[in-house]
DNA sequence: AAGTGGTCTAGACCACTCA
DNA sequence: GAGTGGTCTAGACCACTTA
């Protein structure tokens, strides 16, 4: 048989388009370049705007795009590397290019999987301590800390119910406490509403969800949970000196 | 004014249709349940059909759902916790229930970024070896892991040139090696063509993919890229005694 | 062959940013 | 107010699984 099948696994039209805009971005574009709007690149391509729409957002999942209601689509830069498994670790407030900032703190009942892990009763009341992680001005990550109020037994009844300064005095005495190891998951998840506004992204975008519970006297000392932006974090572990390798 | 905003802030319909969905998933349904078809689903809750599958795709992506063409969509068990920053590591083959399973090997230039991280030239060929992970007969993970000749000095020209022989060959020599420590990173993906196969998931399927730098004699001896179904998989790091807490 | 989810179209309107 | 991406509709056809 002279006859050849040339197109025995044709694919989507929109895995086709993502390929050649990938390859389009790597050669024809700089970073932070605007590209052409959605009905002008889909009459380019000769396909329905809903399409397009579903090559740009597999771009924008693999970090290559950035795309902004009201403003348009750009080149995304690389994902910048965030230490993670970093044991060498402080809970206060730090600042610079990599820090985190306290927003608030309250007493709340955790969600049901978090007092699993923390080990306390179904209806036992914790600090919940919000924190923020910067890069650059950008927010890399929304933090959720719980801590149960056996691990800070010195806060003193004068510090502020709530609040800013309540979330200070929490992480101050949690600071004392002698650490003994910790585990972390990593798993995708969507934004809450909440976590999206913090985030600078709409509900439901794509983020890193890490877990960590902090291990001291044999038992749980805390447990966090933070949402990082997928779109613009790789998550590291493991030796900070050896990043730049994996910076690539 | 007697007037209050009711809908200032009004949320799009697939987002509060998945949180309908949520809750049903939660109330009414076990895990391996098939849900009515999508036609079904979206004239019962007056939307159009493509308003559905976002919300339905939002569920997929956090691993309520499972979704198969030309089957159904089916609750889904919750996520397999699976251990990757485990010190103790085997290279060659392992069984029973979370096994590793080489696949084959050859000779190739790597990709510029795994080149840059082996500090190899961008020419230099290295070992390419093919693996998946599987957990209960599920495939977890499709990994390659690129090693430079450096790294296996005693592989022998009678060895295969390729194939699963030389997958194993390769192995073999690289457990001789004494590892120093390793970096790891992650971050979301997408899923090629060809991991998507072997992950049995479609083209373009979200995935976690696990970048590894192992060091050896003040070298990278070999960089291993795994790609993990995100939908199934939640990626430990830590001790694996802490697991069965996390895993709540 | 019937039924499922996956792809694609050609429109419409909305929410948001910015000059 | 003009221009952007985000949401939504009502269809059509395709690829795949199962019986």
């Amino acid at each position: 048989m002279g006859t050849t099948q040339l197109e025995s696994v044709p694919e989507p039209k929109y895995w086709h388009l993502k390929t050649v805009l990938s390859d389009a971005l790597d050669s024809e574009f700089a970073v932070g370049e605007i590209l052409p709007n959605e009905r002008e690149l889909a009459a380019r391509f000769g396909v329905a705007r809903a399409t397009l729409r579903q090559a740009l957002e597999q771009l924008e999942l693999e970090g290559r795009l950035q795309r902004r209601r009201g403003v348009g689509t750009t080149v995304a830069p690389p994902r910048v590397g965030v230490a993670v498994g970093d044991y060498t670790h402080s809970w206060t407030d730090t600042a610079g290019d990599d820090a985190w900032q306290s927003v608030d703190s309250v007493e709340t009942v955790p969600p049901a999987a978090i007092a699993r892990l923390l080990k306390t009763g179904p209806d036992t009341r914790v600090h919940r301590v919000r924190r923020t992680r910067m890069s650059k001005g950008q927010p890399l990550a929304a933090e959720l800390l719980y801590v149960p109020a056996e691990s800070v037994p010195g806060l003193a009844a004068i510090d502020a119910p709530s609040g800013l300064a309540r979330a200070r005095a929490v992480l101050r005495e949690l600071s004392r406490l002698e650490l003994e190891g910790r585990e972390q998951s990593v798993e995708l998840g969507s934004a809450r509403a909440e976590d999206a506004k913090e985030l600078d992204r709409l509900p439901g975008a794509p983020v890193l969800v890490v877990t960590t519970r902090y291990a001291a006297s044999g038992r749980t000392a805390a447990v966090a949970v933070a949402t990082y932006r997928a779109d613009t974090c790789r998550l590291t572990f493991g030796d900070p000196a050896g990043e730049e390798l994996l910076a690539g």
